[in-house]
DNA sequence: ATGGTTGCCGTGCAA
């Protein structure tokens, strides 16, 4: 299984592009997030003849997440997180027993202080509520696929600079903290780091407001694959696409993907 | 230090 992860940043504006993205990468499956659009307007008929099968959760300007396969699903689902009903989170099982989880973990405002700004507060919860669910249907031999943009890059390899980004939201100690003991809820192996070693610089986000985001390369890996135990040695090769940060119309986020012998 | 861009809508808000 090829399985992709990208937050597309408005799936109406750039339904166009998950067809380059077939045509460099092939994946399986795409998980999106930031679709940004209702269930009743998603642009079935821009994806439909590369995706047969999509399970899409919206809402209305923000959010939005959606699971688009060539492979059947057996199974769909997705549950609503902190008592909110804001779209960040779908489920899809496939034969064989694999089971896809998509996330899109709030990106936290700007203040790194959960008592100042709301908005960090919520990412903080999130990540908790994470925490104790995995904890909770974790099982040994569990084949499961965690992906998304979860708004944290937690290795120094991950930004561009460590030190520069340490008081700025996706990098703050207390963030790779709560990532951390999520991975840990249910011994997740982060696939792209299993393949490429932990030091190697590897980003999937550069922003929207560099005047040239190749020169300056002012990046962060927010976008991860994750897989349980029982898909660990199964992993064969990843990919990320930095140069989709130069399609037209091109989402501030760039694809990932990783492809698992299941 | 500050401001830089984008998508949603048709105004600021979130990223």
């Amino acid at each position: 299984m090829r399985i992709a992860t990208w937050n597309i940043n408005s799936v109406r504006m750039r339904a166009g592009l998950l067809v380059r993205l077939d045509e460099i990468a092939a994946p399986d499956v795409v998980c999106l997030q930031e679709t940004k659009v209702v269930d009743e307007l998603f642009p079935h008929n821009a994806v439909a003849d590369l995706y047969p099968h999509r399970h899409v959760r919206g809402m209305k300007a923000y959010n939005g997440v959606a699971i688009l396969s060539k492979l059947p699903f057996t199974a769909t689902g997705g549950r609503d997180w902190c008592g909110r009903e804001d779209a960040r989170h779908v489920t899809a099982k496939f034969a064989g027993g694999v089971e896809v989880h998509n996330f899109y973990v709030p990106a936290g405002g700007d203040v790194p202080d959960p008592g100042k700004n709301d908005k960090f507060a919520h990412k903080l919860d999130f990540l908790g509520e994470m925490e104790v669910w995995l904890r909770e249907i974790a099982s040994p031999r569990a084949k499961r696929v965690l992906v998304g943009d979860l708004n944290i890059a937690p290795l120094e390899a991950d930004v561009w600079s460590h030190k520069q980004l340490l008081d700025v939201v996706s990098h703050t100690p207390v963030e790779v903290d709560a990532l951390a003991r999520v991975q840990g809820a249910h011994d997740w192996t982060d696939a792209v780091r299993y393949l490429a070693g932990d030091n190697k610089q590897l980003f999937s986000w550069w922003s929207y407001r560099a005047k040239d985001w190749r020169a300056s390369n002012r990046g962060r890996r927010l976008d991860h694959v994750w897989v349980t135990p029982a898909l660990k040695s199964k992993l064969k090769s990843f990919e990320i696409l930095p140069d989709a940060r130069d399609w037209p119309k091109c989402s501030d986020h760039v694809p990932v993907v990783v492809e698992i012998d299941t």
